[in-house]
DNA sequence: AGGAATTGTTGACACGCCGCCAACAGGGCG
DNA sequence: CGCCCTGTTGGCGGCGTGTCAACAATTCCT
């Protein structure tokens, strides 16, 4: 354990050492909340020196902003490729998805939900919030709803609100194990369908030509279609 | 705006002292995050030393954890007198209380909501678990599931979850503007029938009594009732 | 090869915040 | 009036953060 076991002074590119120290910062930002670490710390875990996460990040917050937008990203790696039939499959297709991704990034995941920001920051809430966009957006390619513009506004609001829905079920599946995988599976399904068959046609429906009807009153056909644009 | 408009050091008793600082601490903690509200600006608000804070409340994140706890409390006032009739019209005035409840105290109750807590602290994390099993439990009082037994736990879990998806669509009324109150209530009022008529029985159904069905295999005939439980 | 230029990296300084504690003073009691 | 009880204050020591000039590891040039 001598002192210089590596060099104890190695000249990184850039990139590599941002990196590094990045990686460092999202380990113990993910064990810990938010005022519990130090910079201090973080230096000691990347083997260097403190003034050097400030030379790179800036601020403590700026260090804690990218950590979250890496945690949030990770999970969201690509809408693999998505069978084609009626809503119901697809729609099954899509929460086993999900749930395969969640189990699989498991600690990071349950991490960056759980990191819901250190009390409530406008620059974390801006990045959970395009976060949720990318999700939101891939919900509707993988169901088939990418190319609705009917009341697209509100479709993707309650989309996003759904996530809501799915966060805290695989919560309770991940972290409390109060519901198992199958119940968290049908939950989400049947919800889903709800929203998408019953709320959604709804919404678009009579009420809602009532209300500001303008492009057009035409019924939610487009349900059935399956989109064929990938994601990038 | 002289120094003494008020005696510059007036003697209080200790629960108001108390509760003047801590009304202090919650106006400030709901406008910034933790990190950038300081042990100081809360004396100044409060007109005090800043040992005092320390006197009353030991440490800065005892004082968060109360300001939490006061956030997330003054919301569930208690549940009104619910009308007893079928599920969908007990289900209906649930979420018509919900949305009255939350758009009376909107302010606070989104501070409260958006403050999911410095990071992933885990004094925070049982406060605020607390406060959503006081709410699971008034969802289920209201909709006359108080006294069901059979999967108790998963229930449970799953009007839990049914929270996430509360909040998170409320949000986006309140916070967002995407929806109105109309869509908002459509979109609970389904989804909340949907788990409680269709994904509740799955579970306690065929698929349940295969895995741990021991106390009893009996259907949700139960879902009728209405609790006459009165919430404390 | 040797020296200069480049630039990643360091250490220390100044400032602010936090927890603690001894001293101070408001208000009731004999 | 003077005493005691206790709410309240102000300052001390320690720690965390942002900044900056100096340092040294590489690279390039001659």
């Amino acid at each position: 354990m001598s002192v210089d076991t590596e060099s104890r002074r190695r000249r990184l590119e850039p990139d590599a050492r941002r990196g590094q120290i990045l990686a460092c910062a999202v380990r113990l930002f993910g064990a810990r909340p938010y005022a519990d670490v130090s910079t201090t710390d973080v230096a000691r875990e990347a083997g260097v020196a403190r003034g050097l996460i400030n030379h790179y990040f800036g601020t403590k917050k700026q260090l804690y902003l990218e950590v979250v937008r890496v945690m949030v990203t990770v999970p969201g790696v690509a809408v693999e490729r998505l069978p084609a039939g009626d809503l119901r499959t697809r729609v099954d297709a899509s929460v086993t998805w999900f749930l395969d991704v969640v189990s699989r990034h498991r600690d990071s995941w349950l991490a960056a939900v759980t990191a819901g920001g250190m009390g409530h920051d406008a620059d974390v809430a801006r990045v959970l919030t395009e976060a949720e966009e990318v999700a939101a957006d891939s919900v509707l390619v993988a169901v088939g709803l990418a190319d609705v513009t009917v009341r697209r506004a509100e479709l993707r609001a309650m989309i996003r609100a759904y996530g809501g829905l799915a966060t805290a079920t695989a919560r309770e599946w991940l972290q409390r194990g109060a519901l198992d995988r199958d119940q968290v599976h049908l939950l989400l399904t049947a919800t889903l369908l709800t929203i998408v068959e019953q709320v959604y046609p709804a919404v678009v429906g009579p009420a809602g030509a009532a209300q500001a009807g303008g492009a057009g009153s035409g019924r939610c056909t487009a349900i059935g279609t399956v989109s064929s644009r990938a994601q990038s």
